[in-house]
RNA sequence: GUGGGCGUAGCUCAGCAGGUAGAGCCCCGGAUUGUGGAUCCGGUCGUCGUGGGUUCGAGUCCCAUCGUCCACCCCA
């Protein structure tokens, strides 16, 4: 029997490797310009920190997570998102006390649900968790960071959706008027429909059943139950963010699906992944610090979908460019094969960031130099008897019609330095 | 968890009144005993996803199953 990969868990090959350092470097350029540290984190936790601050009814506790007896009979979860855990650590070793915190993380989260398109089991993400801002500014912060990553990689479809969900009790006041006008509908709504207006009607206003769109449109909008605080708190970052010319469209309808969100919620979206059309998404989480033990802390964050990212720069055509060798070492006889290896060696270190690729492979001198070619090398060097008797090497050029030349080894270097500077 | 599409070589795919498997790419060797890219010649690679059924005979028809993709749900 063949051994398969676990459904949704994906292999990123070679030809990939490029698009995901580019977006991670990007990311990682943009959090060092303004200072946030990074933090590495586990990929397993107790599950009762997912349940208790995710939320016990939210579709990701309750069928999503990957959990498990572990051989101490602890009930431990592979983390289903990162921000838990990054308040836990943050708990853990008092990094919040009369403090704040700047953060950055990135790794694998897991989630038990059917694979499709942007969606998988294992995923990526790169969260940004502020900690301890309690202001508009920082809400500012983080979004325009995001508008920044984009603007680096050159992806022109994300739009920013933005929306305030205000305090726990304006939300409460709000569900309720929810509840009734939903209920007063009645019969439109199917079985499914009324557990979440039971549960929580605030997701009812994403639902993306035609038959309750005109009922969606009619359904009160949450402004109307914001606190002035929270109004004027929004109020003031759609300020600053205009200021910073970072457009956004104001989506009352947009709501999370994890409990502890507070106040600032928003959604970087694109058209072009199918029905996963959210790469960026965060918000504020004013009152999960003290729900997780701590002092009341204000907080806000983002996670990113690299998975979704990377195919976004792929649909986007934004493919890396391929970093071939600067030079291919080619082998002709058994004492140049010997030698070849110390010969690379040496050149690596006298030309530092050269990129030289051995054959390794052997074979013909002709299929040799075909794999030097088709690795895309600007040069091909060679090593052979020849050059061995009198310490030289041949380099050929690949890519310009020029005639090979024999060189000395430290005319090589020379050159190899020139091309060196000359190309990417 | 529900629905639909698709499973033939490493990759892209052809094969179908049911007659015992092919092409291109890739890889290797050669034409050119130490010279790539174009051309030509040759070669390696398949339990036709798996199991069962119908049939003299199944890649082809039927059933089941697994996988995969897309969508619903939900989300990064």
């Amino acid at each position: 029997m063949k051994i398969r990969p676990i459904r949704g868990m994906n292999d990123v090959l070679p030809d990939d490797g490029a698009l995901w350092s580019a977006v991670e470097s990007a990311a990682q350029a943009v959090f060092d310009a303004y200072g946030y540290r990074q933090i590495r984190l586990p990929v397993m936790e107790h599950t009762e920190l997912f349940s208790r601050s995710i939320g016990e009814t939210t579709d990701i506790v309750q069928k999503e997570m990957y959990t498990f007896t572990d051989r101490s009979g602890a009930s431990v979860t592979l983390r289903p998102e990162a921000t838990a855990s990054v308040v836990r650590a943050g708990l853990s070793h008092g990094l919040f006390h009369n403090r704040q915190q700047k953060l950055w993380c990135s790794g694998p989260m897991f989630r038990h649900e059917r694979p499709q398109k942007a969606r998988y089991r294992q995923f990526h993400q790169i969260n940004l968790e502020a900690i301890g801002f309690a202001g508009p500014e920082v809400d500012a912060e983080v979004i325009i960071m995001s508008a920044r990553i984009w603007e680096r990689l050159g992806l022109e479809s994300p739009r920013l959706e933005l929306n305030s969900l205000g305090t726990p009790e304006c939300r409460a006041g709000y569900r309720e008027a929810l509840q009734a006008y939903f209920s007063a509908a009645g019969d439109v709504l199917d079985a499914e429909s009324r557990e979440r207006l039971r549960r929580n009607p605030l997701r009812l206003l994403d639902s993306k059943d035609p038959r309750l769109r005109e009922l969606i449109a009619g359904a009160p909008v949450l402004r109307g139950y914001l606190d002035d605080d929270s109004a004027a708190h929004f109020q003031r970052l759609t300020e600053l963010l205009d200021d910073a010319g970072v457009a956004y469209t104001i989506n009352p309808r947009l709501v999370r699906g994890l409990d502890y969100y507070t106040r600032t919620v928003f959604e970087w979206v694109t058209d072009r992944l199918g029905a996963q059309g959210a790469i960026c998404s965060g918000g504020r989480y004013d009152g999960l610090v003290a729900q997780l033990g701590g002092r009341d802390t204000p907080a806000i964050g983002w996670a990113m979908g690299l998975e979704r990212v990377v195919e976004l720069m792929e649909e986007e055509g934004r493919r890396q460019p391929a970093r071939p060798p600067h030079a291919y070492l080619v082998i002709a006889g058994d004492e140049a094969r010997r030698r070849g290896l110390g010969i690379a060696e040496t050149l690596r270190a006298r030309v530092p960031g050269i990129r030289l690729t051995m054959d390794c492979a052997g074979g013909s001198f002709r299929s040799q130099l075909r794999r030097a070619d088709r690795s895309g090398a600007l040069l091909a060097l060679i090593l052979g008897d020849n050059e061995l008797a009198d310490n030289s090497l041949s380099i050929k050029p690949l890519r310009e019609d020029l005639p090979q030349t024999l060189y000395s080894l430290e005319e090589a270097v020379a050159e190899l330095l020139r091309v060196r500077d000359n190309s990417p």
